[in-house]
DNA sequence: TAGACCCAAACTGTATACAGTTTTAACGGC
DNA sequence: GCCGTTAAAACTGTATACAGTTTGGGTCTA
């Protein structure tokens, strides 16, 4: 494996689910999912059994599979590993990067401002994210940007379900501080920036909204 | 999902794989399996596909799953990612664990402690492990206990290939005393020695043994 | 009219069948 | 005796079939 068929199904649900074109509690009945695919029930299982694995997607025996809700307990326990990974990570890169992985981080920041300015909210909330996955993945670290990865989608769904929107800014101008923070080689000052950035977005799940929660 | 029955030939696989009765490199046949557990090899399938995730099997397409042989690189990036969640987790565990907790970890070091003196190869690996792990659940943040679990997996299959075994009692040991440093509420000092039974553990595989590669 | 019961349609869970690839081993040439 | 070729056996990848459960509606009764 993995075979890459299966792989293409996650990918393209998981970026709908990310990008909130498929919203949590949703049903996803395997036929027509097959239908739409083109492919048969067998490949169809293997994605949701894989999204199901990343807590994209909840399975309940004989019921089928739906979108992830996150409770707000999960998703505070997502936040503090979150915030544990990430702390590690930034000081490591102040401490090991060289300039053009600066740079690169520059340019990924470049990216975002442009993504916001146009109103491109799928882009821009996949870019906001991949914003922490890009340092693992600059640092040399597969098995940290994996797992960020898969934690930081997860975030999508929490703030879709518990955030009242029109943060993205906001996170992009906290984006913009960090790397200026990191091209200064302030490893201190870049971590707690990151730290500041984390509270501020769980900071605004603190209501558990009953509007999507069946 | 996941209906048990796939979650059972999971767990027997894993512990299979972390109590080295199934060695790095070796061919996991799906219809073999399939006849041992009884089963069809739809199931088989689906247990592999989620131990490929794990990382403690890989799969090459159209070739078929063997048990994996993590590369140096990926041990080391692995360690580093559980010294970011660890000591991060054992700070807040002093910081948040009531008596109670306490103890329930030092009976888990009675435990481990026990294992160890009756050579109980497979348990001590097992609660030595879990150690880590029982620390995050006892905080109730399963997120993290998951992840962990995930990775303390891996470091079982990495201890084999790249360790100069008989550090099990060593770390033990160092186990006892970082709970003694918890049960004193010296956060430091528990965080400290953590950090170091980490770079204990590590440090013992600079060495790439060229036997177990095929 | 409200509620309980029952049946049919839909869906999931598992097994089996079939196609395509890889592996293995036998055979013939050098 | 050794290596390249080839054919058969074994194995993986995908689709389909079948059994068991859930779901929704319709009817009958009070």
């Amino acid at each position: 494996m993995d075979s890459t068929a299966t792989s293409t199904i996650v990918d393209a649900l998981t970026r709908a689910i990310v990008e909130h074109r498929l919203l949590p509690g949703a049903k996803l009945v395997e036929q027509t999912l097959a239908t739409q695919f083109g492919v048969s029930r067998t490949l169809i299982r293997q994605a949701l059994f894989r999204l199901s694995q990343n807590r994209l997607v909840r399975m309940e025996p004989a019921r089928g599979a739906f979108v992830a809700a996150p409770s707000v307990a999960e998703a505070r326990q997502v936040f503090m590993v979150r915030r544990m990974l990430e702390s590690g990570l930034i000081s490591a890169f102040v401490a090991q990067a060289s300039d053009a992985h600066i740079a690169a981080l520059q340019e990924h920041v470049a990216l975002e401002k442009a993504a916001v300015r146009r109103g491109d909210i799928p882009g821009r909330t996949h870019l906001l994210g991949d914003f922490h996955v890009c340092m693992a993945q600059l640092l040399g670290n597969d098995v940290l940007a994996l797992i960020l990865m898969d934690l930081i989608s997860r975030c999508a769904l929490i703030t879709l379900l518990y955030q009242s929107g029109a943060s993205a800014e906001h996170s992009h101008e906290e984006h913009e501080a960090i790397v200026r923070a990191i091209a200064q080689r302030d490893g201190a000052l870049a971590q707690q920036l990151l730290e500041e950035h984390l509270q501020h977005i769980e900071a605004a799940l603190t209501l558990p909204t009953p509007s999507t929660t069946p």
